[in-house]
Order: structure tokens, then sequence, then C-alpha cells
DNA sequence: ATGGTGGGGAACCCA
């Protein structure tokens, strides 16, 4: 089984180019952040056709997430216990969505931006991956996958230039030990060890021409529970589907799970 | 310090 997962930025605008992706890696499970899309502008007939259905959550213009499979789609779930904004549909429940896939629990994780180290939207970013590490601990003992964008770089070598990031968020001390806590409670990077440097990043700014410099982040991630990371054979990052004329800034990163 | 490029949707907000 291939699960992957893309930041998209807006599904409709990039459907063409998700069918295509679906297609040339035989994938089976999609994760989708940045899916843009109000819950009556989906499904959409071409996924269909391919035989993958969606469950999507998420309402309003800059956020969304969703999981695309055609293992079937079971026990969804928007947003996990504790979130901050559980319940409401406008504020967060468009950053998680769970389903059970082909036997595999599955996350679509789209962790809050920070915007800057000084603004609330920062605190709550760390609230709400502390939340998520709480509702994660019990999914250990499971086939579980938390996929997508962390909005963290973990390691220095993670980022292009890590001057240029002396005050930002995305690799403050407190995001990255947030990101390394899943790695103590015992969830694995199903990607890094099999995907080794020196092409690490999964994201390229818009601005100043930065994918075709390679100045890029690693902010896509899939952690997996360690039953599921056993099942592990490859993985991948798109970065191909990065260039070119109507690409997201994001590339899609794949697993196999045998 | 600023602004550069995209997407949504029709003025700005968000990344």
């Amino acid at each position: 089984m291939r699960i992957a997962t893309w930041n998209v930025n807006s599904l409709r605008s990039r459907i063409d180019r998700v069918e295509k992706f679906l297609e040339r890696h035989d994938i089976d499970v999609l994760t989708l952040q940045e899916t843009k899309a109000r819950e009556d502008q989906l499904p959409l007939m071409g996924l269909q056709a391919l035989g993958y259905d969606i469950a999507a959550a998420g309402t309003n213009q800059w956020n969304g997430v969703a999981v695309l499979s055609r293992v079937g789609i079971e026990d969804v779930q928007v947003g996990f216990e504790g979130m901050p904004g559980w319940g409401d549909p406008i504020a967060d429940e468009s950053r998680a969505i769970g389903a059970t896939c082909g036997g595999v629990r599955v996350w679509s994780l789209y962790v809050p931006n920070g915007r800057k180290v000084d603004d609330p939207h920062y605190v709550y970013k760390l609230d709400w991956l502390a939340k998520l590490r709480a509702a994660a601990r019990p999914w250990l003992g499971v086939d579980t996958a938390l996929t997508g964008d962390w909005n963290i770089a973990p390691m220095d070598e993670d980022v292009f230039d890590m001057a240029a990031f002396a005050k930002s968020t995305h690799v403050t001390p407190p995001e990255r030990e947030a990101f390394a806590a899943f790695l103590d409670d015992g969830y694995v990077d199903l990607v890094r060890p099999h995907a080794p440097g020196p092409e690490v990043f999964t994201y390229w700014d818009y601005y100043r021409q930065r994918y075709e410099r390679n100045r890029g982040m690693r902010l896509d991630f899939v952690l997996g529970s360690p039953s599921l990371a056993a099942r592990v054979t490859s993985a991948f990052i798109d970065r191909d589907e990065r260039a070119g004329a109507g690409a997201s800034d994001h590339a899609p990163v794949v697993v196999e799970i045998a």
C-alpha cells in the first residue's frame, strides 16, 4: 500500500496535477492539506472516476484537509479530542481529519502556521501540538500514520539558510521540541531514513525563485507508530512535482507499506 | 525593514 501526503495549496486549482500524481505513483491513500475547498465543492468527479473516495473537513478559504482513498475510508473523525476549536467548523476543524484506510489509521494534519513568534497564533500552534501529542499517544499501539504539513523544520539541515530564519517561526526550540516529543513518545519518521539527504526539502516558497535555486525547507512528514514503521519498505519526496507552472509550493511525500 | 508570488474570491486575508 502506498500512502502519500501533499499540501496542494487548493485542490480545485491543482486537480489535474493531483490526478496525474495519483496515477504516476500508484497511490492508494493521499492526505491533502490546504484544500481550500468548501465541502459543497467536493467531491470532484475526476477523482471518483479514478476510484477514490474522499473525506474532507474545513469550510474556510485558506485551510482545509482531506483524505483520498481507494482502499476504503472508515471511521472518519474530524478533529481530535482536545484539539483547540474542536467542534467549531469555522475555527479549526479544517486542520485535522482521521480515517481508517486499508487497515491503517491515517491522519491528515495541517499544523497551525504560527505566523510570528510574538503572535498569539504562535502560542496557539504550540498548544495545538501539545493537544495532538496527548491525543496521539494512545494510537501508538495500532498502525497509525500522522501525515501532513507540520510547519516545523526539525533540524538545521531542513532549512536552506538558518540565518534567514533567525527570528522566524518553524525553527524555534519550542516548535522543534514539540515535534521531537512525538519521536520521544515512540513515533517514527517514516521518510528520512529511506530518503537520505541531500535532497531533504518538501517546500519551496513561491517568492524569489526559491525552487529553482533549491532554497527550501522540510516541513512535511509522515510519522508512524512502531508497528507501521516496521512495514515501511521505501519512501521518497516527489520533488519534481514542485517544478513548472501551476505547482503547489509543497512537494508530495510518499511511503510504501508492505 | 521590506517585498517578493500564489490562491481564494471579489476587498483583503492567508501562506
